[in-house]
DNA sequence: GATATTTGACCGAC
DNA sequence: GTCGGTCAAATATC
């Protein structure tokens, strides 16, 4: 994969490749800040519903799109962060004793871990091949790997298990390998264009859409919306504070700006930015705005990831083990 | 018929 | 021997 400043920057050691550096440095201090952040606001948030899971919406957001312009500037870093899981809030996970993987081959490490209430929709699409209880939990672990394992031989797997029984539930989802499925044909302005379509539903998405219809399209049609509504409402937070941050400090690191220009133009995108709420200025994320309620957690049944036969609640059955 | 999911069995790591 | 990850046949869905 080529960076563009890469590519543009001619030959020799020069100040653009100099430039290049600096920002791939920030970029990747600003998802590792932001992978803190996360942690923090989700152990200040916990339980409380809505505002938690919001909170982890926008900030895994935030952090994908680290990610992504990392991705673009043709980083290393791009791929595996540090092993200390930087999305894992550790003291939301530890309650639920979920040992790292036993097996101490390579691709038995996590390259990312997250804690999120809705762990379907990361921007892939994964295909279930297994489920498994695990000893000492109480819900079982769902293995998913990537749709293109076969075609194209990706080897991105990733693991899901519902680490609390609250409302909305908390799903540990654990990355394993890197895609391989979307490089072998990148081009910067081809992939960057996909990834927005097949996150933010604009024409591409087709590609990557589901096959099936039911149940997983209504799910896949409302993530969807929520993940529109949360892109553009974090488009416009980090849009403000872009503005305040270049006013109050001129000469520090432009990884944040950086990537809020990339939020706010793959939220411009997407369409018409969410109301404001005149009183606090922040974006309204309620379904009265966008026809949508954001966290509606009612109408997710419980057994969203593990389906009807595994008999937790209100799934009826028991557990297949 | 094609594709995805379920689930018991198998295998390797500890 | 136990546990966890993967395989693959059976089943479900479109």
């Amino acid at each position: 994969m080529q960076s563009r400043l890469g590519v543009s920057g001619g030959g020799g050691m020069s100040a653009s490749e100099d430039e290049h550096e600096a920002v791939i440095r920030e970029l990747t201090r600003g998802r590792q800040l932001t992978a803190r952040l996360r942690a923090e606001a989700l152990r200040a948030l916990r339980g409380q519903g809505q505002a938690e899971a919001t909170a982890a919406l926008i900030l895994q957001e935030v952090s994908r799109a680290f990610t992504v312009c990392l991705n673009i500037m043709g980083s290393p870093a791009s791929a595996p962060p540090p092993p200390e899981m930087p999305g894992v809030d550790a003291a939301a996970a530890a309650p639920f004793s979920l040992a790292p993987p036993r097996r101490n081959r390579e691709d038995s490490i996590p390259r990312e871990q997250t804690v999120t209430p809705s762990p379907h929709y990361d921007g892939y699409q994964w295909r279930k091949y297994g489920q498994k209880r695990i000893t000492k939990t109480h819900y079982p672990r769902c293995y998913y790997r990537c749709s293109f394992h076969r075609e194209r031989g990706c080897r991105a797997t990733k693991q899901v298990q519902q680490c609390g029984g609250g409302d909305p539930p908390q799903y540990l989802v654990m990355y394993f390998n890197d895609h391989t499925c979307d490089t072998a044909a990148w081009e910067p302005e081809a992939a960057a264009g996909a990834s927005a379509a097949m996150r933010l539903d604009l024409p591409g998405a087709a590609l990557v859409a589901p096959r099936r219809g039911g149940l997983l399209d209504e799910r896949g049609v409302q993530e969807e919306h929520e993940r529109q509504v949360l892109v553009s409402s974090l488009a416009r937070v980090l849009g403000g504070q872009q503005q305040f941050h270049h006013q109050s400090t001129p000469d520090a690191p432009a990884a944040a700006g950086s990537s809020a220009a990339v939020a706010v133009n793959v939220a411009q995108a997407a369409g018409p930015a969410p109301v404001v709420d005149a009183a606090s200025g922040m974006p309204r994320l309620d379904g009265d705005v966008v026809g949508l309620d954001v966290m509606d957690y009612d109408d997710v049944p419980g057994e969203l990831c593990f389906g009807d036969s595994y008999g937790l609640p209100g799934g009826g059955g028991g557990l297949p083990f």
